[in-house]
This record gives C-alpha cells, structure tokens and sequence, in this order.
DNA sequence: CTCTCCGTGTCAGCTTTCTGACACGGAGCA
DNA sequence: TGCTCCGTGTCAGAAAGCTGACACGGAGAG
C-alpha cells in the first residue's frame, strides 16, 4: 500500500507539518506512558504540579491545554488515588490549590524520566543551533496566532 | 489572576512548545471554521481529497492523524451530506477511493481561505529563512520520533 | 493451487474531552 | 455601601476519538 506518494502541498505547510510533528510527539509520549499507567494528561498534570505546586484547577487545565472541566474529572480521579491533594475549603476565593502527594512525586519520577527521553530522541540530529532556532519559531508562531485571534 | 508567572522548566522543552503552538494553531482553525460549520477533522478530509483525489478511508485517516474508525464515522457523514461520494463496490480489494463532489469542492473553498489565512498569521514575523529552518526543524524531530518507535 | 499474512471497511462499546449552565468569591467603580 | 464584572469550581449532557473485534480481498511463499 502507499502511503508518502503524492505530497501536492500538504508536505510544504507549515502548518500541517506542526500537526504531524505534535501527533508524532503524542504517540511517542502515550507509548512510553502506557506502560506506567498514564495518559498525557495525566502525566502533564503531574509534571505542572511538580514545577508550580499549588497550581489550582483552572490553571492546570490551561497548562495542559485542556479545558478546566476536563481538568476537574482527572483532578477528582487523581485525589481519589491519592496522586494529589487540594484542601476542602479555600484559602481564599473558590480557588483550591493543589498539590502532589509523596505518591504523585514518586509516580511522576518515573514518568519524567520516560518523558525526556522522548524529548531527547525527538532532539537527536539536531546541533544546540538549529533547536535554538525551532524554540524561537515556534515562539514566534504561537505569539503570532495568539495576538490574531484574541488580541484584536 | 497570573498566567505566566513562572516557567520553572516547562518554558524551555521543545515538547511543550510545540503542544503549545499546536494548541493555538487548532485553536486558531476551529475558531475561523466554526462560522462555516466544519471542524478540523471534517477540513482535513476535505482538504486531503482536493488534493490527492481517490483516498481511501485509511489513508484519509492517516493523513489525518486520526484512526480508520474515527475517518469512517466522519466520511460516512459527508457521503450523506453529498460533499463525498464513494463507490458501492470496490474496483480492487476493499479499498473504496472516495472524491470531492461540486458541494464538497464548493463548501471547501471557503475553509480553504479561512485556514490559509491562518497560516499566514501564523509565519507572519518570520523572514523565509525562518520559515525554512522552522519546516526542516520539525522535519528532523518527525523523522527522530518515528525511527525511534516503530523503527527500532 | 493453497495457505498464510497484511491491509481494509465496518460495527459496537467505552473513554476522553468539550459545551452549556449554575452559584459563588474577590476586585473595581460609583 | 452596593453593583457590576471576571474568574473559579463543579455538575450534567453531548460530541469526538479510540480500542476491540469481525469478515473479506489481494499478495507472496510453499
């Protein structure tokens, strides 16, 4: 069967070659992930919460580029499992910051280490120049869409 | 409320950028597809069948970056809407090559602006070196992800 | 020719995510 | 003080996608 054959413009978008990239880049995370049990996510809502403890809901949902009421159902599923923990009440407003476990920092470890290893194949072939050029295009190319859209 | 306060590591992976730009470039097409009633998937099958008529459902699907299944519920849709038609039976094997029909082509021309459009807003700030070095960028980590998963 | 793969189209069920909606708390303004 | 926004947490229903499974047709090895 063929599969690369034609290519007619798709293959010199920028915009599809983004998709393919970030659909190649989620199958090799859900790849590494499902073996320890988790989704991307999951795994991303872990990792956040390891970078910025006391992240509440919302900001996770928007770190993880999910809506807050996705992030609410894996945020329940999560403090059900003991991963995370938010208090009952909030310290101030509605907002409950959340924050991980013992058994979330443990779980996420080795997820982490999963992860960057993805991250470093994803890398190989590249020199420090040309990744220092994909960073500031992609930069560049958020900003750009972001402006467009809610910005004006 | 703070949105960009800290950036302890996320900031700085090649992974998280590029779900990030991948996030707001989608955002940005459901946002100029909306009024025209389609969504990313329904554009992407279409788009795909201007350009390499006679797909078949799972090459659409993989062009797509979706399953076969999720392709067939939604080519099944636009076959009843008449913006596709395929065969009853299959000239060779079981493989069923569908086509844009008028509608199909018609309904798409305007998608076909709108995203384009898009993209412009997204490379716009980019000198074409940029733009060049952005697309072998992603290029290399495309191929990087996939050698390493099923190639290996 | 036969037999074994591989890819395909398709049905069914489940999971994930999203949209819509509601009530509540804090900030700013009059 | 009261009033109006804005952001938040959460519940409920709907939509989109995925995994599992089945039968079928073509290609290659024996």
């Amino acid at each position: 069967m063929r599969q690369d054959d034609a290519g007619v413009d798709l293959e010199t978008s920028l915009g599809y070659l983004l998709k393919e990239a970030s659909s190649a880049l989620r199958v090799a995370m859900e790849e590494v992930l499902r073996p320890l049990g988790m989704s991307v996510t999951h795994y991303s809502c872990l990792e956040l919460l390891a970078q910025r403890p006391g992240l509440s809901n919302s900001e996770l949902a928007r770190g993880a580029f999910v809506t807050r009421q996705t992030m609410n159902v894996l945020l329940q599923a999560l403090e059900r499992d003991g991963y995370v923990t938010r208090p009952t009440a909030a310290p101030v407003g509605k907002v409950l910051p959340a924050r991980l476990t013992p058994r979330g920092r443990r779980s996420l470890e080795k997820a982490t280490a999963a992860v960057r290893s993805v991250e470093v194949r994803m890398l190989a072939g590249m020199t420090g120049t040309e990744q220092s050029a994909a960073f500031r295009s992609l930069r560049s190319m958020i900003h750009s869409l972001r402006d467009g859209s809610d910005g004006a």
